[in-house]
DNA sequence: TTGCTTTCCGAAACCGCTTTCGGCTAACGT
DNA sequence: ACGTTAGCCGAAAGCGGTTTCGGAAAGCAA
């Protein structure tokens, strides 16, 4: 089993047919005999033929492919979801032997020109985005080239696309709601950019559980940072620099809540017990911090192949906008949230005291 | 700029030209009149044309797109690599405009039929693979189809293919070098299963280091468990139940090493002092951990472009053999190595005592 | 035997692009 | 003036499959 790969052609003359009988034989065409059939399939395997898939897709007008588009970020820290949505994908699309194509774009531009040329070219017969931004161009434009596709996350206007997602808006209720059952009212929000509309969701579900609480919000106890845990970091410092600093802090992200309980312990505080803090995404790695950290946990293990599957199915023809899914995310106590320390309220007006 | 895609014919049509020569003019040919093919060219992209490149691999014989098979892990903790080396890929790739085309395979038959399909139904034309275990079967039938390929690792007869790799056995000589320097003598060995080459190396490296240093190698210092944090505690309660136990630990990867930390700290121990540990790859995530890990980190920044480079110029002809990268990994001290404590030597015999 | 289905396969067009080959026109030389 | 040579482009043969169409051979009924 080497050497130059058998085509079609040869087959046929080793079987003394014709390339059109071997293919149809091949394909399971009813007018061919069961008897010529087999002896086709068998010399098939013996000489380990396999369609030229260049010239099959070619054919038959179809790519039989689906590209992925990966996420352009710098800090290699924030993709472990990566990883898992590809295995998901690949499983979701073996099933009918279709192809997966990754592209990493390095720009917006080169993101939008490679969209339009994998379509354009035939190359991909849909298409799968992750982390959609505010009005993501690329949703208009696979629009306008009328290539089916999905997209991991949702924008704010989602009615008329295919998306999977966890319900960031709800998952921060859930979080603040827990925490101010604890008995905070000082809660912080540690957030990424909000171009990217999970940032935005998040920061929505976080003002709108203070105010179902009651509590007024305070501008402050916004920070906005790069989407890293030199972000959460960052933004934890200002937050504990207030003159009225919080007592918890919900994180757009683990990554980020890992600076943050960085930020936290250099100051002497004890995450869990000074200050509490809640993370977002449920990462394994969550069981090793220091202390393990509490976190929203989303059920992302099969993202990838509900998406594989609605991208596929919205490629036969089915409405994109009959495939939206949004998963809840779920509170996994960690040791990073506990009942409210009055004391922390004051370390930077008096001088620190130790509680009890 | 939308609708069903422009081909050539219509292209040439809309020219008045023939598909032959609208083909040469995009193409620069030298026997095609600059003013004409200036109108090819202004023509092209007015109408957006994108040539079909399942039509065009097929003419010249050239897919045009490499690989890459995802490693096949149960554990998802364990693959922070893929995604960089996804996108290291993808650069190099993408400087001749080449695809790349993921798969994951769910079984080791699985993932050789998927090979020889790949091959022989010219959808690739090259192969790079992950962690190559011993003997690996997949290098074997590469090279029995003459498909290029490149192999992120290595095997133990690495001599007649190409592969990058950093080298696991000096890693770990120089970190049980680093942990005797600090008075070590009974150090262990966390370690994976030794099916794949990189354990094998890592241990060799170990073992090596030990005798280099005049110390005898105690099996029982040695614990092979699953590639895992579950696995490297385990391993871990496993090493400090002995009756003698180690004052110090290398482990074969940072999560395995997380476990490891766990193990020691559910004990009352204090990682670092009592117990020091020294993980391998270099994560991101180790800066979090309880404590922070000291790690051999390998330089995996751009493991992708090298691969994808040297997957490029075999496929032009060059000599697999000339393409072998071995990298070093480098001590990165964090907070989990530290001097000798005697007391912890004691520890399973008599009863504790505190230590300073 | 004739006539009429079935059964089964060959022939050929086609998918969209590349590339070789040959011929036409215009420009050149003498 | 005519032959030669470039310069440019059309025609056509692939690349390796798929799919439609038509017809030969075989089967059946009358």
């Amino acid at each position: 089993m080497s050497g130059k790969p058998v085509s079609l052609k040869v087959l046929a003359a080793h079987l003394d047919l014709t390339v059109g009988t071997v293919s149809r034989a091949l394909n399971n065409y009813a007018d061919i005999s069961p008897v010529t059939r087999d002896r086709v399939k068998r010399a098939a395997d013996e000489l380990g033929y396999r369609a030229n898939q260049n010239a099959r897709r070619l054919s038959i007008g179809n790519p039989e492919t689906v590209g992925y588009l990966m996420p352009r970020f710098s800090s290699s820290i924030a993709q472990p979801f990566v990883a898992q949505l590809l295995q998901g994908l690949g499983e979701a699309l073996s099933k009918r032997s279709w192809d997966l194509l990754v592209v990493q774009p390095d720009s917006s531009k080169d993101e939008m020109a490679h969209i339009e040329r994998m379509v354009r070219s035939g190359r991909v017969g849909g298409l799968v985005v992750s982390r959609p931004v505010k009005n993501d161009p690329r949703i208009r434009l696979m629009q306008d080239l009328k290539c089916p596709f999905v997209v991991h996350g949702r924008t704010a206007s989602c009615a008329d696309y295919a998306w999977y997602d966890v319900d960031g808006d709800d998952a921060f209720v859930t979080a603040v709601n827990h925490l101010v059952a604890l008995g905070h009212s000082r809660v912080a929000f540690v957030g990424a950019p909000l171009q990217h509309q999970f940032a935005q969701d998040r920061l929505n579900g976080y003002t709108r559980a203070l105010a179902d609480n009651g509590l007024t919000g305070d501008p402050d106890l916004i920070q906005i940072a790069e989407f890293s845990d030199d972000g959460g970091e960052i933004a934890t410092n200002t937050l504990l620099d207030l003159t009225n600093p919080p007592t918890a802090m919900v994180c757009v992200s683990d990554t980020m809540a890992l600076g943050a309980l960085a930020a936290i312990r250099a100051r002497g505080l004890q995450p869990g017990v000074d200050v509490s803090v809640i993370g977002y995404d449920g990462l394994k790695f969550g069981v090793h911090s220091n202390p393990p950290l509490t976190t929203m946990a989303q059920p992302q293990a099969h993202a990838g192949r509900r998406l594989g599957d609605m991208l596929l199915s919205i490629i036969d023809g089915d409405d994109p906008s009959k495939h939206q899914e949004l998963q809840r995310a779920h509170l996994v106590r960690r040791k990073t949230d506990g009942p409210l320390h009055t004391a922390i309220a004051q370390t930077n007006v008096s001088t620190r005291e130790e509680t009890t």
